[in-house]
RNA sequence: AGAGGAGUGGCAGAGUGGUCGAUUGCACUGGUCUUGAAAACCAGCGUACCGCGAGGUACCGGGGGUUCGAAUCCCUCCUCCUCUGCCA
């Protein structure tokens, strides 16, 4: 969330932000938000001084007790009894205005960067760099949900038995494949200086706001009532929350580390048939990077990620762009996004491999994350993350770019994990 | 899952109703001394909020309660340890 001296700092440049990412009545919910806080701190200082001339008043009670003044000391209860309950009310109030200060802070999202165009959607986003060339595919080139029949790699259907829609069952050569291609990810994430990190893939309500998943996303993701827990929507919520509650020192950032997880979305009313086959799933694989960085240095370590997910792409040889999202399809918690997405060459189109995002200090001042300078100052870090590389459009990708006659070849970079060149 | 015990500042560890935000040791930072280092000595050393400042307020696992006053008493939840049970 925003921190609320900035809002006052800068409230014109918060407000164009929000305009910038299309936010409904931005000017008068910085309004409301900023007369909540004057009422807080308002509240506060009343509420201060009271407390203050009651325990006054309790240390003076003691001073009497201790020369037996029983007088005095019924004379003060009575007067300090009056206090209290004032106390009670400001508290009570105080808690008030705190709670609706903090739902309105959970509904403002994070201000875009300059350098985050203009735009209302999908249509609107910036095409950065693009690279590689489409393979000639012969007439008779099928697309990667009729490939998996055809080479019974990948069931849909045994996971709708199993499960339901969105569950495929990895078979044979697909499941060897998936299993390659997270080994491939996390050791050149290894390579780049990530640390390997296996968290929980259920994550408990704290975790969720911390990164904020909640209270935004409530609805995407699989909740066990039971135990109140979440499955991971991505592995970026277990990992950055390991940071929650937690002041570090300059000498340690940045902090890299990495993870594999299976991720799970609930992707509610997004089903359609434009997301056949592998394009969208509830459940799918994913090796996720966080970095958490100086506040000075985040855009550096930004572009230092994105090369990093751009090498993998490279390496296995897909032709790729990069976009850079505009204010209307930036996500919520985010000050600035690129996606990479991949050509899947019979299908014709883009498919998004990677998001990789700085969010600034918006998770950070959800989480408590920060870090205590040379000038033993404490301030908020910035957070980072981005996939690198998630695994079923990469699929998609490499099964249907890389058919030939013979069967599906297997890009050099992953035979080594794979064991075979070719799913004949 | 049942019984018992415990959760205090970066760590260790005192404190069981009254100037306790908390004794002390270690670690850490600055200084003195030293050719340099170590040792010794001196000083500093949690977080957040309000205030220009002096200063005030809150926090001893989380939440609630008793009391003029709670780290200390009560309730509840969480976590850890020991034993029993169960289990990959």
């Amino acid at each position: 969330m925003l921190v609320v001296a900035d809002i006052l700092q800068h409230r014109e440049k918060v407000i164009d932000g929000l305009k910038k990412r299309n936010f409904a009545g931005a000017e008068q919910k910085i309004n409301k938000l900023i007369r909540l806080d004057t009422e807080r701190k308002e509240t506060q200082s009343h509420l201060d001084a009271v407390l203050a001339e009651a325990n006054a008043n309790a240390k003076e009670i003691g001073n009497f007790i201790k020369h037996g003044l029983t007088e005095q000391v019924a004379l003060l209860k009575e007067e300090t009894a009056a206090l209290k309950q004032q106390g009670g009310q400001l508290k009570e109030r105080l808690n008030t205005i705190r709670k609706s200060l903090k739902l309105f802070l959970y509904d403002i999202p994070n201000i875009p960067h300059p350098l985050v165009p203009p735009g209302t959607n999908e249509d609107d986003n910036e095409v950065v760099s693009e690279w590689g060339d489409a393979p000639a595919l012969s007439d008779s080139a099928l697309p990667h949900w009729e490939l998996i029949k055809n080479y019974d790699i990948i069931d849909f259907e045994l996971g709708n038995k199993l499960t339901g829609a969105g569950f495929p069952v990895y078979k044979g050569k697909g499941a060897r494949l998936q299993r390659a291609l997270i080994n491939f990810f996390l050791t050149e994430a290894e390579k780049a200086g990530y640390t390997e990190i296996q968290p929980p893939i259920l994550i408990n309500e704290e975790s969720g706001y911390g990164t904020g998943q909640l209270p935004d996303k409530e609805g995407q993701m699989y909740h066990t009532t039971e135990d109140n827990l979440y499955l991971i929507p991505t592995a970026e919520v277990p990992i950055t929350n390991i940071y929650r509650d937690v002041i570090l020192y300059e000498k340690d950032l940045p902090v890299k580390n990495a993870g594999y997880t299976p991720c799970f979305r609930r992707e509610a009313g997004s089903w359609g048939s434009h997301v056949r086959g592998l394009n969208r799933l509830h459940q799918f694989d994913k090796v996720e990077i966080v970095q958490i960085q100086h506040p000075e240095k985040s855009y550096e370590t930004l572009d230092e990620m994105r090369e990093h997910i751009e090498g993998l792409i490279r390496k296995l040889g897909l032709k790729y762009r990069v976009l850079r999202l505009c204010g209307g399809d930036l996500g919520f918690t985010s000050a600035i996004t690129y996606d990479m997405e991949v050509f899947s060459a019979a299908q014709k189109k883009w498919l998004e491999v990677s998001s990789v995002s700085n969010f600034e200090t918006y998770q950070a001042n959800r989480l408590k994350l920060r870090f205590k300078g040379t000038d033993n100052k404490t301030r908020l870090l910035h957070t980072l993350n981005g996939s690198a590389l998630a695994l079923p459009r990469i699929v998609a990708a490499i099964l249907e770019n890389y058919q030939t006659e013979e069967g599906i070849r297997i890009p050099e970079v992953l035979t080594p994990y794979t064991g075979f060149e070719m799913i004949p």
